[in-house]
DNA sequence: GCGAACA
DNA sequence: TGTTCGCAACGCGTT
DNA sequence: AACGCG
């Protein structure tokens, strides 16, 4: 296979594309330049859910069954067209982190090895204010699909009493996000107060099949992660 | 994945 | 020109 | 302060 690199043209910039035919997916084939593909496809949703949101990198560089790490702070070799923004965190440190916007900016960060988008749940313009409440649904070990499903149907329950709308996605390969758009008015704290009274009215509801204990070992059916809410957490 | 260092 | 190497996170809760 | 957790 010939290691030469792709150049596209998206939206009026030129995104190089390495490795190409890198197999990305061992299971079917599937390589990194599908994956680009598939991004650049479903473009206008995933813009929708990371459009204007600082988003740490989690770079799958040998691909989806290869080991992943972290990265927070954009690469320093980047186009002049990659938007970033600075967080601060208490420890004084600094972090510039990517902010993908448009189409280019996405195809980007998935050449960086990024399979999926952590965006936080904050706008670049106010970094302190979250405008979503996030129901983050960890299923423990062996919990099915539907039980996820199940408490879903509890929290929308529970989101109705206080006249909010839940926008439900997968996570990762066996969880559920739930996005809850909320006034950009509270800090951290009190969104994360929030969720936490959220997860506890939710498994004091449905007690066989959901669980708001923090410890593991602790765990039944669908945990609801309310430290999904605290700062710095994607 | 990438840039720096090295052969 | 090709290969090797180092590097790429941190907040919060509990004890 | 160290550890568990994501
Ligand atoms: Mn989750
Ligand atoms: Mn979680």
């Amino acid at each position: 296979m010939p290691a030469s690199n792709e150049v596209l043209e998206i939206a009026g910039r030129e995104v190089t594309i390495t490795n190409p035919d890198k197999v990305f997916y061992p299971r079917t084939g599937h390589t990194k330049m599908d994956l680009v593909r598939y991004y650049l496809a479903v473009a206008e949703g995933a813009l929708r859910g990371v459009s204007g949101r600082p988003m740490a990198l989690k770079r799958f560089v040998n691909g989806a069954e290869g080991e992943a790490f972290f990265q927070k702070r954009a690469p320093e070799s980047r186009p002049e067209w990659i938007e970033t923004v600075e967080l601060r965190f208490p420890s004084g440190r600094t972090a510039s982190e990517v902010v993908v916007s448009d189409a280019a900016q996405l195809a980007w960060v998935v050449n960086l090895g990024c399979i999926d988008l952590n965006p936080h749940p904050v706008r670049g313009d106010d970094l302190d204010h979250p405008d979503e409440l996030r129901i983050d649904l960890d299923p423990v070990r062996g919990v099915p699909w539907s039980q996820v499903r199940d408490v879903a149907m509890v929290a929308r329950e529970v989101l109705a009493d206080f006249g909010l709308t839940g926008w439900p996605k997968t996570s990762g390969s066996r969880g559920m996000h739930i996005y809850c758009r909320i006034e950009r008015r509270w800090p951290f704290t009190e969104v994360r107060r929030a969720a936490v009274a959220f997860a506890r009215e939710v498994e004091r509801r449905a007690p066989d099949i959901a669980t708001s204990k923090w410890w593991k070992e602790e765990r039944h059916g669908v945990f609801l992660d309310y430290n999904q809410n605290a700062k710095d957490r994607t």
